[in-house]
DNA sequence: TATTGTTATACTCTATAACTATA
DNA sequence: TATAGTTATAGAGTATAACAATA
């Protein structure tokens, strides 16, 4: 163990936090954290294709499928064919998938009011800065990693 | 949705973004992220009960007594009787487990490293300082909230 | 040829509740 | 009475690979 290993474990805790707090707020009103998170990316795009919407999550085309049919089966989601590409089909937001998504958010209000008190005013938009740093980070570096992994594993090999 | 959005959002994007190179990366030598998390919980703490190796991932009972029983399988680890407490189970790592835990703390470098060049010496500190502020916000502050919660669900009831 | 989505499939994590045994 | 762990059970998310239809 080094020292390194304490911000990715400080992060994993944090999120594991969130998670459960929200898993508890957002489950009263009958939906899971990772749902509320799929409505309201369907309630900001509106109209998305799944490969969007998974793109957006960001999620598995899969997953997200696997999801909408939930999500549908209890009326909150909307697929349609797409208007022009007829491979793709829309999903959106019913009226009760609107209300549904409301009533979620009224819920978690309790959870992004604590997580901003915690914290100093400045502290709040550095903090988002500095995640999404690392965020940007780890998804777009992959390919330069990976060449060194593969690399050293070269290395190690000879 | 209001500014407040923001932190939860990069929270997750930046967790999840490590998950999945994490899980990549540790799946390499055989195990998840999570267990990854788990060996190395034990790798620090020895010999542990189920339960306060729960309580130091952090995770529920039930879903590390699965885990242990999948790595038990795999002869990652081993489950003894605690010598004083007859209620009570030990995990700890075979020697097996060990030489997994290394290769894996092995595999998962090149994302540590990543995440701390991205970021300035003095960001690093302070991310992990704030982060486990959120966390511990989350964590401890749940009766206070959830009396703020029945609060607003008796006026809303009047 | 590449892309969108579906389907089948499998696995891990998660967690509640009822239960046994022990402290 | 409270605690440690087990068991049964259920559900959700994750993701790969093979496939059909369309761009």
């Amino acid at each position: 163990m080094d020292g390194n290993s304490e911000l990715p474990m400080a992060l994993r805790a944090a999120y594991l936090a969130l998670h459960r707090r929200s898993e508890a707020q957002f489950g009263k009103v009958g939906v899971t954290a990772d749902q509320f998170v799929l409505l309201a990316t369907l309630a900001r795009g509106d109209s998305l294709t799944q490969r969007e919407l998974a793109r957006r999550m960001p999620s598995d085309p899969s997953t997200v499928r696997a999801m909408l049919v939930l999500l549908e089966k209890q009326g909150l989601v909307r697929r349609d064919a797409h208007p022009s590409d007829s491979r793709a089909r829309t999903a959106a937001l019913t009226a009760a998938g609107k209300r549904k998504f409301e009533q979620a958010f009224a819920a978690g209000e309790s959870i992004r009011d604590q997580m901003i008190e915690t914290l100093q005013t400045g502290d709040i938009a550095l903090l988002v800065k500095l995640l999404t740093q690392v965020a940007e980070s780890l998804n777009s570096e992959f390919a330069s990693v990976a060449r060194f992994d593969s690399k050293v594993a070269e290395e190690e090999e000879s």
